[in-house]
DNA sequence: GCAAGGTC
């Protein structure tokens, strides 16, 4: 029996279905596809089925020192125990083995990987390894008719890349998690790939902010030829005879303009006329592919999980390539074919049909991965896909038909013209489409012309406006998504797999936020740490010099053991000079920590009010001198808050934005939604101040699209309950006796009455009536202890007497009791 | 609770 391994499923079913010319049958263990025909079996592997780790004796980030991880030793375990077993149970009675993992540096440790677990079980059987770079008939029995060897100096470089990454990336990350006291789930994170793409983001912003912007004018003119008119610009030669269009001296620009507002008339001083040609674009790779997506409006992370969809129903080629140029094997001809009398691309394949041949475009980068990413034959109907996935298709099949289209030309007109008797000229640059070429099939390139009409030299034309615009240098933009992960790929950092996975970490360690993403204090103070102890963890440089070790490994000058005591050696040294430097670093981060969440002075005791979540998930404003200031403000139920550079003059409080996907939108300063708050009803005087004050009771609308019941003397005086988002609320003529307030009536959009009731009752039902595990510490253990003494919710926790409960609830102390009855009350 | 790399 031979057992074919292969990286993934979707691989083996492929390969199976070539060799066993469709006579395969498929099998399921344990959850595995197994396909067997005449004498042979493959199986998919999931990428890495193991991976490398600390003993477990170095599990506990607080028991072990992070320095003691630099030396520590590293084993190897199964992170997909099903797919292991199943494996090694077909290798126990395997005659031999064929490893058929993508043509890759990582695939050739993957299938060392799965070459060790043979041999743990099976010591005889010889194994072979297939390479191909695309899963057609072709390529996949040329390889089979000739097997290779494993290379285990390609496969020891990658396991090089893997210990390092783990020494340096753990290493460092407990120690600045436990210097800042950050555990669980905030921990903070360094690591050789999103480290030094932290740090691009942070060195922008340092740009952005040291930017001092510098006053320019510029100057415009629209001329007449008969009755058509066009913009023309002001320009100059500079000190170095270069073209400028920006004067930097208002005297300058004054004096310039004074001429050209009472100018009649120019005149045509040169005419040029050229023509260039616009190539057709090189086929996708996942980087341009992932671009090309952004300019639709689909995020990194969106596109990848769509192109995934689209390759596991066998629509287009895998998604993860480096490569730029089709194999030979591609028939564009036919491919093209397949998309006869299709209604969606018949404009395009009628196109295609009528040139001579049909040779492709190619990039820079040509790899043995996989070929770049095309349609395949299989084509699905309009209604197979959602609206997104047939977007991101039709882009795909269309680059495709692109890439075998002709190339466009457009005509440059350029004409400059002159003040008569003045030192003054204008320029206009005009272009038209004079061949439509590939953009006739691809229409996500712009097109738009500049008509600039024909001229000749010593022409008059007519001045009919003249006008002179103030403007200001502008800082750097922004990296988005798609021009970091280009970035990132040029400096050699991160893989095709998971460059956009690195960009979602560095969201969800609080890193950035926002798109385009800007870094927060924390990531700054991150960056710093690491600049100042450990620069190389922040530097591309890490990736460059691995890179060359790894080579270096693979051409047999140098080892494994080498190339990592060496590098251990290095982040020893990095160490010593952390040391003494713990405490600085912590504080340091804590300070950024906080920074980030501090939205400005509370208006009752002049600490700092806090972005702070509530036990239910929620965010609000609170006064970091709580419990001795009980100041809040509330927040947007839906969202997560961040805090903007921009503050209110008014309250001196920084404005704060919530970010929900489409309906990310900006709150404000908290303290002027509060005030802004639309009274839609008042019902009765304020149980707090109303006697006293006269303040009143009123359902609010704020400015976020919240309600609450809440008094009318805001913010002098702060008694506020929540009240539902929606619906037209009337007073009834029933009156709560405890209360007296009236009964509320809340009228839904489909005409339903909900009996509110007393706002006041109702609140402190709803607050009784909450579930334990709502409130923040109370886990679904302790929960079911307490039900089973009959502490059902929230108000029978406040009414029990801590210390007797205490005593009947195993492993509960009584403070920690007290710590919940004050969150309850 | 750690990295980066596969894959889903």
């Amino acid at each position: 029996m031979e057992l074919i391994i292969t990286e993934k499923n979707n691989a083996a079913r492929r390969i199976a279905d070539i060799l066993s010319e469709g006579g395969a049958r498929a099998d399921q263990q344990a959850g595995v596809y197994v396909y067997e025909w005449g004498g042979k079996r493959c199986v998919g592997l999931s990428g890495h089925v193991v991976g490398v780790d600390f003993p477990s004796e170095y599990e506990d980030w607080r028991d072990v020192e992070p320095r003691e991880l630099v030396d520590a030793p590293i084993v190897k375990t199964a992170t997909q125990e099903d797919i292991v077993n199943v494996l090694q149970r077909l290798a126990r009675d395997a005659d031999d083995v064929v490893i058929a993992t993508d043509y890759d540096r990582e695939g050739e440790l993957i299938g060392k990987e799965a070459y060790e677990l043979v041999r743990d079980v099976n010591e005889d059987a010889p194994v072979k390894r297939v390479r191909f770079s695309s899963i057609t008939e072709n390529e996949v029995k040329t390889a089979f008719a000739e097997p290779d060897e494993l290379d285990f100096e390609l496969a020891a470089a990658g396991e090089a890349r893997q210990i390092i990454d783990l020494v340096w990336g753990a290493a460092l990350t407990r120690f600045l998690s436990l210097s800042a006291r950050q555990m669980g789930e905030d921990f903070i994170s360094v690591g050789r790939v999103q480290s030094p793409t932290l740090k691009l983001i942070v060195d922008k912003e340092r740009e952005i902010e040291a930017f001092d912007p510098d006053d320019y004018w510029e100057l415009f003119a629209d001329l007449a030829k008969d009755a058509t008119e066009f913009e023309a610009q002001y320009f100059y030669l500079d000190e170095d005879d270069n073209e400028a269009e920006r004067v930097w001296d208002e005297d300058a620009a004054d004096e310039a303009f004074a001429v050209l507002r009472e100018a009649a008339e120019v005149v045509v001083e040169s005419v040029r006329r050229r023509t260039r040609t616009d190539d057709p674009p090189a086929p996708f790779n996942t980087t341009q592919y992932i671009r090309a997506a952004s300019s639709l409006g689909y995020g990194a992370g969106r596109a990848m999980s769509i192109a995934e969809d689209l390759y596991t129903a066998g629509y287009i080629t895998y998604p993860r390539t480096d490569n730029t140029v089709y194999p030979d094997d591609l028939d564009p001809a036919e491919l093209v074919g397949e998309f006869d009398g299709n209604p969606h691309f018949s404009d395009a394949v009628n196109l295609l049909r009528d040139l001579e041949e049909l040779e492709p475009t190619a990039g820079d980068e040509e790899t043995t991965d996989h070929p770049p990413i095309h349609p395949t034959p299989d084509i699905p109907a309009r209604g197979d896909l959602s609206e997104d996935e047939w977007e991101v298709y039709e882009l795909v099949v269309r680059r495709f038909f692109a890439t075998l289209a002709e190339p466009a030309e457009w005509e440059h007109l350029r004409v400059v013209a002159e003040v008569a008797g003045e030192n003054l000229s204008l320029k206009a640059n005009g272009r038209r489409l004079l061949e439509e070429g590939y953009h006739a099939v691809y229409p996500y390139f712009g097109t738009d012309e500049n008509y600039v009409p024909d001229v000749e030299e010593g022409e008059q034309l007519e001045v009919v406006d003249a006008r002179i615009e103030e403007k200001q240098t502008q800082p750097p933009r922004r990296y988005g998504q798609s021009r970091l992960i280009e970035t990132m790929e040029s400096l050699g950092i991160g893989t095709k797999s998971t460059r956009h996975n690195t960009i979602e970490k560095l969201y969800d360690r609080g890193y950035i936020e926002g798109d385009p993403p800007r870094p927060t204090r924390l990531a700054m103070a991150v960056v710093e740490a690491a600049e100042q102890y450990a620069d190389l963890v922040v530097s591309e440089e890490m990736t460059a010099e691995l890179e060359e070790d790894m080579t270096a490994i693979v051409e047999g000058e140098t080892t494994l053991d080498e190339v990592t005591e060496e590098s251990r050696e290095m982040l020893g040294r990095v160490f010593e000079s952390l040391g003494e430097s713990r405490e600085e670093i912590g504080d340091h981060l804590r300070e950024s920590l906080k920074a980030d969440k501090t939205v400005g002075p509370c208006p009752e005791c002049g600490n700092d009010l806090l972005i702070r979540r509530a036990s239910r998930g929620s965010y609000f404003v609170g006064c970091d001198g709580y419990p001795d200031c009980e100041f809040t403000l509330p927040l947007p139920d839906s969202g997560e808050p961040i805090v903007l550079d921009e503050t209110c003059e008014e309250h001196d409080l920084h404005e704060v934005k919530m970010l929900d996907g489409r309906s990310t939108f900006v709150h404000g300063c908290p303290l002027c939604a509060e005030e802004d708050a639309g009274v839609e009803l008042v019902v009765g005087a304020c149980p707090e101040c109303g006697e006293d004050e006269g303040g009143e009771l009123a359902v609010k609308r704020l400015r976020n699209g919240n309600r609450l019941v809440g008094c009318t003397r805001y913010p002098d005086c702060e008694y506020s309950l929540s009240f539902p988002r929606n619906g037209d609320v009337e007073a009834t003529d029933e009156i709560c006796e405890e209360h007296d307030l009236p009964e509320l009536v809340i009228r839904d959009e489909s005409g339903e009455d909900w009996e509110f009731g007393c706002p006041v009752c109702n609140y402190e039902e709803y607050r009784a009536s909450r579930g334990l595990t709502e409130l923040d510490g109370i886990g679904s253990k302790t929960a079911e202890k307490l039900n089973a003494v009959g502490v059902e919710d929230v108000g029978d926790l406040r009414d029990a007497d801590a210390d007797e409960l205490a005593d009947d609830v195993d492993g509960v102390s009584a403070d920690s009791l007290r710590d919940w009855q004050a969150k309850a009350d």
